[in-house]
DNA sequence: GGGTCGGCACCTA
DNA sequence: TTCCATAGGTGCCGACCC
């Protein structure tokens, strides 16, 4: 869409959307006024200058492709010749025409059904979806342009009097299941790839009753009308990517049969556009055509030699078996599932609170449908899209395998973390590297993050005094004694029980997040830990720390609903530390103690001069947090170079840590960070 | 130096 | 004012191991 040669009278044109592609029944469709319309809807946004530096990527690839093709010899040529020639004659040979596939797309799927369920939406252009995204559209939304994954207020404007209905995935998976139950009579192991599409092997079916594999298309498809008054599209082939292809021909309600012969195969994908083979997007295409001149399959393996010099030789295998029309003809017996994720848009933001309230949430969503098939995962991924939609993703791998929320949202926390300040406007969470064995049923018991944000406040009854603040650095154990007992290996990350007990309350705020995510921190955070508990703990402290003003003083960030983690009554940690490397709670309070903090005459920071007035509540309490954080990394700081040794296991422990750190942006230093964020500053060395 | 694995961006449906 | 959610897969690069 950079590209504005072709005149900038009308840069629309060239902006490679994929609205203006060929869909079942958009023929009639004005295609330079949608192409218009959805430029000058986009133009300018975060969206499209996004769009606009992915497409300057790609161009960029193409130069570079077009240039390492110039370079070719007439050897290397000669030589990708063969290479091709070979690969396809064993790609010939292999062609099974064998199998009858049949692919059933129900037509406008959601849509249909909501119609279905609302008669007055016939005959009306509609959209199920929002504002923001479309999924489906009818057929008389789509002669306006208006087709699915396109924004809803582009579809307005293309169509103004386009009706929206939000998506009900209860409804479709209701009728999902209807057709399905249809399918199981002609294919019992048919391949559902989707709420609305599926891939059925009716080889047999079509022995066993003497039929045609288009009567059987046929009879499938008003028996899918008669159990649920939807239609559907087939198509007929002998393998899955052909039979794919044939359903999109005779859209809607409509069926194509190719027959399993090899000539008819041949001709039929010939003159096919390669956009229309599943597996060759926007990107490739565009890559094709830039780069080779190919539009269609048959110029694909008359390019072939090309192909094989430029792609790798599993895309190029690709690229030459869909040329010859030859797809998988096996349906596979045993699908595992290789990830789960769980992600949200939202608003941008770059509140740290809400992004981690989002996390939380994820978190949970994640862990609860991994429980739901009993999954244990090892690889966690934090999937971001900043505020300009460049999408990052950020991988971990442990040492043992996870399911728990609490758990997931440790590390994820920690991914996180390296990453902000960032303006975001989705996060998202997936688990892979899934274990064999099976998790046994949820601990009814433990209580999930879920309850906590909905329950609220932590709650875990003093269980001790400051006595039992142990550190132990030799094993890297980190121990936090709570009612329920929760361990953490800070290495391999055992959460033996959530910690937590529960009671009705608040939502999550970010001082309890602040708390969840502490509860999990290593040694060098353990301090801080330790130093919080111990002014819990210790009244003392508190009031020799604070002010003798009560506003803006370090017990203002102990109050309830205030920044401070620790409630005296209500929450707090004991960690139980062991080992020689023993945290001196005592040298820790009373650094603190000797920092006098208060405001002189009432306005006047005792440490900076600051002034702030004593009507300035929240400035003050913020204020007396930021100091109070930087005593605590001080020390911290202290507490690091003791141990540095110590330490080193503990940052080995996290694969690709140290690799991430480099890429880390600088921290926010000199900047002012409220305490219940304190620990995206503190925590750089895990 | 080759094989393997982890991490990450990208592509596709 | 506003551009999704989820899963599978590939390519490439770097680290690590033998």
């Amino acid at each position: 869409m950079s590209d504005t040669t072709d005149g900038s009278d009308r840069p629309w044109q060239s902006y490679h959307t994929v609205y203006t592609n060929a869909k079942a029944g958009m023929d009639g469709v004005d295609k330079e006024k949608v192409q218009r319309v959805v430029y000058e809807m986009s133009k300018g946004s975060k969206y499209f200058e996004n769009e606009e530096r992915k497409e300057a990527f790609i161009k960029q690839k193409i130069e570079n492709m077009c240039a390492q093709c110039v370079k070719l010899t007439e050897m290397d040529i000669s030589n990708y010749q063969m290479v091709a020639d070979k690969r396809m004659l064993e790609l010939e040979v292999a062609r099974d025409l064998s199998k009858t596939w049949l692919h059933v797309d129900m037509d406008a799927f959601y849509a249909a059904v909501e119609t279905l369920e609302n008669p007055s939406l016939k005959g009306k252009p509609m959209a199920v979806g929002g504002m923001s995204m479309i999924s489906t559209a009818n057929y008389e939304a789509r002669r306006y342009g208006v087709r699915a994954a396109m924004p809803g207020f582009i579809a307005c404007k293309l169509c103004p009097e386009l009706i929206f209905v939000p998506t009900d995935f209860k409804k479709y998976t209701h009728y999902s299941d209807l057709t399905r139950k249809v399918f199981q009579k002609y294919d019992q192991n048919f391949i559902a790839s989707s709420l609305d599409e599926a891939y059925l092997d009716i080889t047999e079916v079509c022995k066993e009753r003497c039929m045609s594999s288009e009567e059987i298309a046929r009879e499938l498809r008003t028996h899918i009308y008669e159990e649920t008054g939807l239609t559907c599209s087939a198509g007929v082939a002998p393998n899955l990517l052909l039979a794919k292809v044939c359903s999109d021909i005779k859209k809607p309600n409509g069926q194509f049969v190719l027959p399993n012969d090899r000539k008819a195969v041949t001709t039929f994908i010939s003159s096919l556009p390669i956009r229309k083979i599943g597996g060759i997007g926007k990107v490739t295409e565009h890559i094709l055509r830039d780069v080779l001149g190919i539009n269609t399959c048959e110029e694909m393996l008359q390019k072939r030699a090309f192909l094989y010099a430029l792609f790798s030789r599993s895309s190029s295998d690709f690229f030459l078996s869909a040329g010859l029309g030859l797809g998988k003809t096996d349906a596979p017996h045993v699908r595992l599932r290789k990830s789960m994720s769980s992600e949200r848009t939202f608003s941008a933001t770059e509140d740290e609170a809400k992004l981690y309230n989002k996390l939380v949430d994820i978190a949970e969503t994640l862990s609860t449908d991994m429980q739901k098939e009993g999954l244990y995962g090892r690889t966690l991924t934090l999937k971001l899209k900043t505020a300009s939609f460049e999408v990052r993703s950020r991988a971990l791998s442990l040492q043992k395998y996870i399911y728990s929320s609490e758990e997931i949202l440790y590390h994820a926390t920690k991914l996180l973390k390296a990453e902000l300040p960032l303006s975001l406007r989705l996060i998202g969470l997936r688990m892979s590297h899934f274990s064999d064995c099976e998790v046994g049923p949820a601990d009814p018991l433990q209580k999930t993050l879920k309850n906590f944000v909905i329950t609220g406040g932590v709650s875990t009854k003093a269980t001790s005094s400051n006595s039992s603040l142990r550190t132990d650095m030799s094993d890297d154990h980190l121990m936090f004694d709570t009612e329920v007992g929760h361990c953490i290996d800070a290495q391999k990350t055992c959460i033996s029980d959530s910690g937590y007990t529960y009671e009705s309350g608040n939502p999550l705020n970010s001082n309890q997040l602040y708390h969840l995510e502490h509860d999990h921190q290593n040694l060098s955070n353990a301090a801080i830990d330790v130093e919080r508990t111990h002014i819990t703990l210790s009244n003392e402290s508190l009031s020799k720390v604070a002010s003798p003003n009560s506003t803006g003083c370090v017990t203002q960030s102990h109050e309830a609903g205030g920044l401070g983690m620790v409630e005296t009554e209500s929450c707090s940690f004991s960690a139980k530390i062991k080992g020689d490397n023993r945290l001196d709670n005592q040298a820790v309070s009373s650094s603190i103690q000797e920092e006098r903090f208060f405001w002189v005459d009432d306005y006047k920071c005792s440490l900076c001069g600051v002034e702030l007035p004593q009507s300035f509540v929240e400035e003050r309490q913020e204020h007396s947090d930021y100091h109070f954080a930087e005593m605590l990394q001080k020390e911290e700081s202290e507490q690091n170079t003791r141990n540095i040794s110590q330490r080193s296991s503990q940052k080995a422990s996290i694969s690709g840590e140290t690799k991430r750190k480099k890429r880390k942006t600088s921290p926010k230093d000199g900047k002012y960070i409220p305490i219940d964020l304190f620990f995206v500053k503190s925590n750089q060395n895990f």
